[in-house]
DNA sequence: TCAAGTTGTCTATGATACTAGACAACTTGA
DNA sequence: TCAAGTTGTCTAGTATCATAGACAACTTGA
């Protein structure tokens, strides 16, 4: 069959938009399984390849996610991460419609190095507890981080937050009411394996690394940590002014 | 130079857009002259033949017109004719802002056949008088039309219209103060040779036919013609309830 | 009448788009 | 374990897109 007209814009474009338009208005829903190449080779009355150089286009804009054997899923909707003063992981999660969900990693004894003592305003050498966690909105993993804390003013803070999974409510444990961000550095760097892993992400993915340190209302710090997100699944939003 | 991105839509529509919405927003002024096709290649950075292509694109569709050896030029804007019980080619040109004017082709004697009698409320070999005339607006050809009247009510219509060369005041030269359609029928067909020329347009275009009876405010049929519209210069509007 | 500038038409070449078929690699569920 | 279904990757052929150059046909204005 010959085309029957040509209107300028190429096929696989036109399907591109057609699945696009499908993604945008809800009729493939984030997560779900697209048709197969062939189903939608044949509902545009196209060939497969052109089906996939429509995909192509698709999956390079992160749309779409194509599993070998298994088919195209479409990506979920990047997480909008606002970066106030106010940092919440589970309200921020929360107000996007997902559930936010923690699971601890691993807590063990550390000690302060230079860069974590400036920030905590302990010595060098002060006993920490460094806590490595996992957050996931639903069930998409979202970011890793690791936070340290001061051994001495939240003993046993590795059990408590195994518990009660969300820094928030640790911290409220201690009688910590309230805090909020004093400083937030973001830099962007290469997934290494072990947060690979956690991450559930392929290796050579892009994370974001945050550094960054809370305070209580007294401006006193209470946790400094580094988390890394997974670049394609979340995206600051910086609030100027 | 290499294309920087394979967007899906082809040069030579995407010239085409973009001359389309410089009519569109007014750069290029109806009846206009383009710059000629190398200035345009330049300005998009693609070969002259891309362009051809673009501008044949947009030629198709009847929003510009080549003339060889001349330029390219913007087409008037089509008419907005509406159809309305009060059909008056001098007010509706009017109304759009251009000048209304008329011009006998030919006034001759006829017989009425067996349609245009029952049109008319006459005898079939009843004497006619027919009048053949162009009507433009500024100085593009519209329509030609071909008029037929009774020889009995409107005696040496054809002289009268000569001089004042439109249907309303030929009509207001024999007493009849006002009228209006009773009916229209529609069609479409390929120019012929005749009026092909009388419309100034090339052959192969198409053409709106419309054939329609005016009567007087008794009802009683004053006119009835056959017109042919320059397809690409009109615009019929109906207005429904 | 002539020169400059315009559109129309031809040939040619390389890049890209689209189709077609085959098979590999992988996932899933029975 | 196996069969069915999925995506990934080849090769190959045809059509369209885009570029390039040359010249014809025509219009315009000096």
């Amino acid at each position: 069959m010959s085309m029957q007209e040509s209107s300028g814009v190429a096929l696989w474009r036109q399907v591109a938009d057609g699945i696009e338009r499908g993604i945008a208005d809800g009729r493939f829903a984030a997560g779900e399984k697209l048709p197969g190449e062939m189903e939608i080779a044949e509902t545009y009355r196209v060939n497969r390849h052109t089906v996939r150089r429509a995909l192509a286009a698709l999956a390079e804009r992160g749309l779409v996610r194509a599993e070998r054997g298994s088919g195209t899923y479409v990506e979920a909707q990047r997480l909008a991460y606002p970066l106030r003063s106010r940092t919440r992981f589970s309200e921020i999660v929360g107000a996007g419609g997902h559930e936010p969900r923690g699971q601890l990693i691993d807590a063990s004894s550390d000690t302060a190095n230079r860069e974590i003592a400036r920030e905590l305003g302990l010595k060098i050498g002060a006993p920490l507890i460094r806590i490595e966690a996992v957050r996931l909105a639903d069930r998409t993993p979202i970011c890793v981080s690791t936070t340290w804390l001061s051994a001495e003013r939240f003993p046993d803070a590795g059990s408590v937050f195994a518990n009660v999974r969300s820094m928030t409510k640790l911290l409220g444990h201690y009688g910590v009411k309230d805090y909020h961000r004093a400083s937030t550095r973001i830099t962007a760097a290469i997934v290494d394996a072990t947060d690979a892993a956690r991450l559930d992400l392929p290796l050579g993915r892009p994370v974001l690394v945050v550094d960054a340190t809370d305070v209580d209302m007294l401006d006193q710090p209470l946790v400094t940590k580094r988390s890394r997100f997974a670049a394609e699944r979340v995206e600051f939003l910086v609030e100027n002014g």
